[in-house]
DNA sequence: GATCTCCTACTG
DNA sequence: AGTAGGAGATCA
């Protein structure tokens, strides 16, 4: 009997292997089906696969028909296909899950690829004879409308007659207008290239020069300009002809960032954000797919679109977490970019005014050109930087009596001021003062660890900053039944609290997680401000890139805890933090001004940030790095377990470490020597062990190189997905851990 | 005794 | 992940 071909399928399951099924009744498999879209019976229920190859069945057990394509032709295929069947392997990853994490949510549900033709209307023969007899209204004010605009085009109707689809389908039902995919694309009318410095104009030019692939790091001081030299290699790359990928951290994406790209290039801006629906989602990537997209500027996951005529990508604020994603398929989205752009063959420009160590360690060794932009434009002077020795001060809500003298400084000149305190909520801890409880949240507090409940809306209520567990405050101390309850600490809340009795001639404007929702909020925030005086008191996303012409002021208040953190990357993010906030002062012709607080004025991270700027900082830390054998000079896994259980975590764990060491004895390794090359922390429990219920402990390997690393995991995760414990515990493997929370 | 919850096995 | 079947806990 002839074996049957057979196709095989990544699914949307957390499983490592593929899955085998017959074809559709009356199709034969052929190998341009790899990449098009299944739907397939899988146990009760169906799944939308991708098919990843042509087989031919054993002949064993019969297999499930395959239920049909949802595509005509491979969504998945060329570049992206091969770059993503790459990380799979890098992440150690099923297939399925990385792919179902690539595509859009409405794509991986099954939801056809949407129509991304453009569209116009017209008045139809009928609707122009109509025209003159058509009784006032909303419909025939839109016919109107078409008299003048044949053939405009949906967007367009969207910008200048808002509200115009329920007018039009009144018209359509009449037959009085018609609808026609328009060919070309509305004529571009890019605004004349930006006044660049020298600085600028040789990074663009280098940029623009490149061929093939070449990772550049656009190193620009904060205010420098970097976004005109984006702006500059994208229009060039528009010119050739190709596509454009901008990532931007979650919260840089902006209307007025938008407009600025769109007045600049002249084309359509194809935005990707958490603000967007389903459905516009897959119309975006389905628009880059076909390559009609010539712009495409969004977030994290966007690095994941089809770039079928790719030029050019950007990653701007390489240095940013947001880049990484914290659950599920933990992907490096800068990371990610630069395989794409190799696998491209095109140039990929990361940009920051405070690199990562690792771009840096990149740089250094040659991999990355460095282009440095070291003039903050329009002329602004760099903010001039003084550490307040706030050690036996009298402290209100703590700021002290020159803050606040700094502050009431600012305002009376008609400036603005921001506060920068790195702690949500009213205050980080309830104490009685009678008995010394201290509300913790019992979900994530185990004997040997607190893990204490913030106080949240000036003091009425609790939360867990943790787990996010809510509750309302205690009227009195349940321990001792005293009504000696403090707020300990300050947070932001308690800051705006103080500064708006302090200031009461002042908007006070409070902008952290807890009062910045949406996507607008935070502009709407910095909109009520304008240019007025006032102050700005908000946690680190205050820190990324607004123009904020008017303040000149910058209090960093308790950054304290973050100078001994146990975090071998905290020092790093406290200065990237530290020199992002300080380059908000005195951004246009103002002079800014930066207060630093703190009780360790002597601390070598504040002396070598203040007298040497970041990059010294950097110098130093890289070289701490190296010593104590930490990225970028070492590869990291992080596996990482956690169980209702107490117990389970730690056994896994550790039966996960006898696995690798095993691996490493074995004589028939390709790589000798490895057990010198792997190291192991842990099984340990984890930084906070329990969090809402559940106990967690993680095991931390880590090399010298990378391939003895992935080599040591590729032989270990088969294994791992067939221990018995595997099923019960949850487990989680992370490549390349940001930090080892 | 019926319903709810937790645990476990399995998907081609 | 989602689904289902079985064992033990909970309820009136």
């Amino acid at each position: 009997m002839p074996s049957d071909p057979t196709l095989q399928l990544a699914l949307p399951v957390p499983l490592p292997q593929l899955f085998d099924y017959a074809p559709p009744e009356g199709h034969t498999p052929q190998s341009a089906d790899i990449g098009r879209r299944l739907r397939v019976p899988f146990g009760k229920r169906e799944l939308v696969g991708i098919v990843t190859a042509i087989g031919r069945n054993s002949g064993q057990q019969p297999l499930r028909p395959a239920l049909g394509f949802l595509d005509p032709e491979p969504l998945l295929h060329g570049e992206l296909w091969q770059s993503l069947q790459w990380l799979a392997g890098y992440l150690h990853a099923p297939l399925g899950e990385v792919l179902a994490t690539a595509l859009p949510t409405a794509l991986r549900q099954g939801e056809p690829l949407p129509d991304t033709a453009l569209y116009g209307w017209y008045l139809s023969d009928g609707g122009q004879q109509a025209l003159a007899h058509m009784r006032q209204g909303r419909p025939r004010q839109l016919a109107e409308y078409l008299a003048t605009q044949p053939g405009i085009t949906e967007r367009l109707l969207d910008e200048h007659q808002p509200g115009w689809r329920p007018a039009i389908r009144t018209l359509e039902k009449r037959g009085q207008v018609e609808r026609h995919i328009i060919n070309a694309p509305p004529p571009a009318t890019p605004a004349n290239s930006c006044v660049l410095n020298t600085e600028q104009r040789s990074a663009a030019e280098a940029i623009c020069k490149a061929e093939g692939f070449q990772p550049f790091l656009l190193d620009g001081v904060t205010g420098s300009g970097k976004t005109e030299v984006y702006l500059e290699a994208i229009a060039a790359c528009l010119a050739r002809g190709q596509q454009a990928l901008v990532l931007v951290p979650e919260i840089g994406l902006t209307p007025q960032m938008l407009s600025r790209f769109q007045r600049r290039l002249g084309v359509e801006i194809h935005a990707l954000h958490s603000g967007l629906s389903d459905g516009e989602r897959a119309h975006v990537w389905a628009a880059a797919w076909r390559g009609q997209a010539r712009v495409i500027v969004g977030t994290r996951s966007s690095v994941f679109v089809p770039l079928p005529k790719a030029g050019l990508i950007i990653v701007d604020e390489e240095h940013d977490g947001s880049y990484k994603q914290f659950d599920g398929i933990r992907y490096h989205a800068r990371d990610f970019a630069l395989v794409r752009a190799k696998a491209l063959n095109i140039p990929v420009v990361l940009g920051s005014a405070t690199p990562s160590l690792e771009t840096l360690a990149n740089a250094r060794q040659g991999r990355f050109e460095r282009l440095r932009l070291t003039q903050r434009a329009a002329g602004a002077s760099s903010p001039t930087v003084r550490v307040m020795d706030i050690r036996k001060r009298p402290l209100q809500a703590g700021l002290s009596p020159e803050a606040l003298q700094a502050i009431g400084d600012a305002l009376a000149a008609g400036g603005q001021a921001l506060v920068f305190k790195n702690r949500r909520g009213y205050a980080p801890s309830l104490l009685c003062h009678d008995c010394g409880w201290s509300a913790s949240c019992p979900r994530c507090s185990t004997e040997s660890h607190v893990s204490a409940m913030t106080v949240h809306h000036h003091g009425r209520r609790l939360q867990c900053h943790h787990c996010g567990q809510r509750r309302s405050s205690p009227p009195a101390c349940p321990a001792c039944g005293g009504l000696a309850l403090q707020p300990q600490g300050n947070g932001t809340e308690r800051i705006e609290e103080y500064l708006a009795e302090a200031f009461a001639d002042f908007p006070v404007i409070r902008i952290d997680r807890s009062s910045t929702q949406g996507r607008d909020a935070l502009q709407k925030h910095f909109d009520s401000l304008a240019r007025e005086p006032g102050i700005l008191v908000g946690t680190q996303m205050l820190a990324k890139g607004h123009d904020l012409p008017n303040l000149t002021l910058v209090v960093v208040v308790g950054i304290d805890e973050g100078l001994y953190s146990a975090d071998f990357r905290s020092t790093e993010k406290l200065a990237q933090l530290l020199i992002q906030v300080a380059g908000r002062a005195g951004r246009a012709s103002k002079p800014g001004q930066v207060l630093l607080q703190t009780h360790h004025p002597e601390h070598p991270l504040l002396q070598t940030l203040i007298h040497g700027g970041y990059h010294a900082f950097a110098e130093a830390e890289l070289s701490e790095r190296e010593a104590a054998g930490f990225p970028p000079f070492a590869y990291l896994a992080l596996l990482r377990a956690e169980d209702k259980q107490a117990e389970r975590p730690m056994a896994f764990l550790q039966h996960a470490r006898q696995l690798v060491e095993a691996g490493l004895d074995s004589p028939s390794l390709p790589f000798h020597g490895a057990a010198n090359v792997l190291g192991f922390s842990g099984p340990v429990p984890a930084p906070h062990p329990r969090r809402a219920g559940y106990q967690r402990a993680q095991l931390l390997i880590s090399a010298s190189q990378r391939k003895p690393l992935h080599q040591a995991l590729a032989r270990l995760l088969p294994q791992l997905y067939a221990l018995p414990e595997a099923r019960k515990v949850r487990w989680s493997l992370d490549i390349d851990p940001l930090d080892l929370h």
